[in-house]
RNA sequence: UGUCCUAUGGUGUAAUGGUAACACUGCAGAUUUUGAUUCUGCCUUUCUAGGUUCGAAUCCUAGUAGGACAACCA
């Protein structure tokens, strides 16, 4: 029995909505939108969303966030799906919020037909400029008193493609002067002839994200919809559009987005850096996407330890990118296979080992894995060691070469006696040693 | 001069009204046929002030600090 290590705060609240029979079983989502590869940030949101369902049941559905046009391509649907593979997560179904556009339209009309929402003529400018700001209201426009009639009308156009892009919007009709920004009538609709990824140009307008997102969630039926904290206030219009839609109670919760010391985590940002060629592409070994960090030698085991580790809260982190490498480096003990280099070598001569002798003696693969089996080496009287293995003056608490010091070869022997080296005195240019005791000798490197 | 979220060692995360703990980092030591691993020890913690309570990291109020919110991005 695994040890148990107590809950985050999204396990107690799928605990409770278990034990309480609030859901049978869970449904989670990770919803990325395609316009960038994956990153270090994104794998703590598939180890959650996946996590949960792997512990409690209940399945975790992908799902591209497709809304936008402009910046999304099918690339990036490829790379993210392989890299989630990577992580070592298999979804329920792979869908698409494009796959709701017509869906979504319905209910944009059904919001019209409630007298909840209207198209408006007003530049983006304009409309920024009525929304007020945090402690000022905003302003209710003319358009805002157009016909339901109208609205169904102007829409249906807008649909057809009578308008250019920006020329009208469709918006949720709440409360300008509502206390959280986001339902001052907020835009749920735009134009943008743009071919789309997937619907290509069937569309030329398209749901934005408030729009889009709990509605796919509810269409999914997901019980627990995670994000991160800026989403926060988004809740409120989240569940807005779910209560007068009259669809599927889905629920948002929020959790801290990871942050790691000297690490860029903003897809913005990294999409900067690959498309100003600062580095060689999304997999360059320095970014810290997926693709990055596995040409690195990152494991997805270390990546999952990683992410474990780190928890799940709702207080901004920074956490120190020491204990990536820490996870990294304890799984690759485990794993790894064992070989020795030398980079920069300096000879040694053995004097006291018969010339031309060479024998074969073996070596574990991996000490922490008894089933790694071992490895044959050619031993002889001439061996390298590494430059800095060596001084002339042995520094305090020095256990390398060093004239008149002895020092222990790695080497897996059937004896068990001592194995040493004892060096004679020497120089650098003139380095040579004996076998001190009667002993077996390994090599400390193959070249 | 608004609303919302958050506040526990250096960094993270627990403790769910009843002895503040675990990991990482750092430092010291032991072991070592990988200066690895392993093991041991140490350093360091409840933002402030009130209140409720026999008892508060936990509940309440206020303050302070940090973050989010004014994209036809997600």
């Amino acid at each position: 029995m695994a040890e148990e290590r107590s809950l985050n705060f999204l396990e107690e609240i799928i605990d409770n909505d278990l034990k309480t029979g609030k859901y049978q079983t869970i449904v989670t989502r990770f919803p990325p939108e395609p316009n960038g590869y994956l990153h270090l940030g994104h794998a703590k949101s598939i180890c959650l969303n996946f996590g949960l369902t792997v512990r409690y049941g209940g399945k975790t559905n992908l799902r591209f966030d497709d809304t936008n046009p402009i910046t999304e391509e099918t690339e990036y649907v490829e790379s993210i799906k392989s890299d989630v593979r990577w992580l070592g997560f298999n979804w329920s179904e792979e869908l698409y919020a494009s796959d709701y556009f017509s869906q979504l339209y319905e209910f944009a009309v059904k919001l019209i037909n409630k007298g909840l929402a209207y198209v408006d003529d007003s530049t983006s400018e304009e409309i920024a400029a009525q929304k007020g700001t945090p402690t000022v209201p905003g302003t209710n426009n003319t358009f805002r008193n157009r016909s339901i009639e109208e609205n169904l009308n102007l829409f249906t156009e807008m649909k057809a493609g009578k308008y250019p892009d920006g020329s009208k919007v469709l918006r949720a009709k709440i409360d300008m002067a509502h206390l959280n920004m986001l339902m001052r009538d907020p835009v749920i609709y735009r134009i943008k002839h743009a071919h789309h990824h997937r619907t290509g140009d069937a569309w030329c307008i398209y749901p934005m994200y408030d729009f889009a997102h709990g509605q796919s969630d509810s269409i999914e039926q997901v019980t627990h919809s995670i994000c991160t904290l800026e989403f926060v206030p988004h809740r409120e219009l989240y569940d807005w559009c779910i209560e007068k839609l009259e669809i599927y109670p889905s629920k948002q919760y929020e959790f801290a987005r990871l942050n790691m010391t000297y690490t860029m985590m903003s897809k913005r940002k990294l999409l900067q850096l690959v498309t100003e060629k600062h580095v060689t592409g999304w997999d360059d070994p320095r970014m810290p996407t997926l693709s990055g960090v596995r040409r690195r030698g990152y494991t997805p085991e270390a990546i999952r330890d990683f992410c474990d580790r780190i928890g799940v809260a709702k207080r901004e982190n920074l956490i120190d990118i020491g204990l990536l490498e820490f996870c990294q480096r304890d799984h690759l003990n485990k794993i790894t296979t064992r070989r020795m280099v030398v980079t920069d070598p300096i000879k040694v001569v053995i004097t006291n080992y018969p010339e031309g002798k060479s024998e074969i003696l073996t070596s574990e693969n991996n000490p922490e894995d008894p089933d790694s089996g071992a490895r044959e080496m050619p031993f002889s009287g001439e061996l390298y060691i590494e430059r800095d293995d060596f001084m002339e003056v042995p520094a305090k608490k020095n256990f390398r070469l060093a004239p008149g010091q002895m020092v222990r070869l790695k080497v897996r022997t059937l004896l068990s006696a001592k194995i040493l080296l004892r060096m004679l005195p020497a120089t650098l240019r003139n380095c040579v040693a004996r076998i001190f005791q009667k002993v077996k000798v390994a090599p400390i490197l193959q070249v």
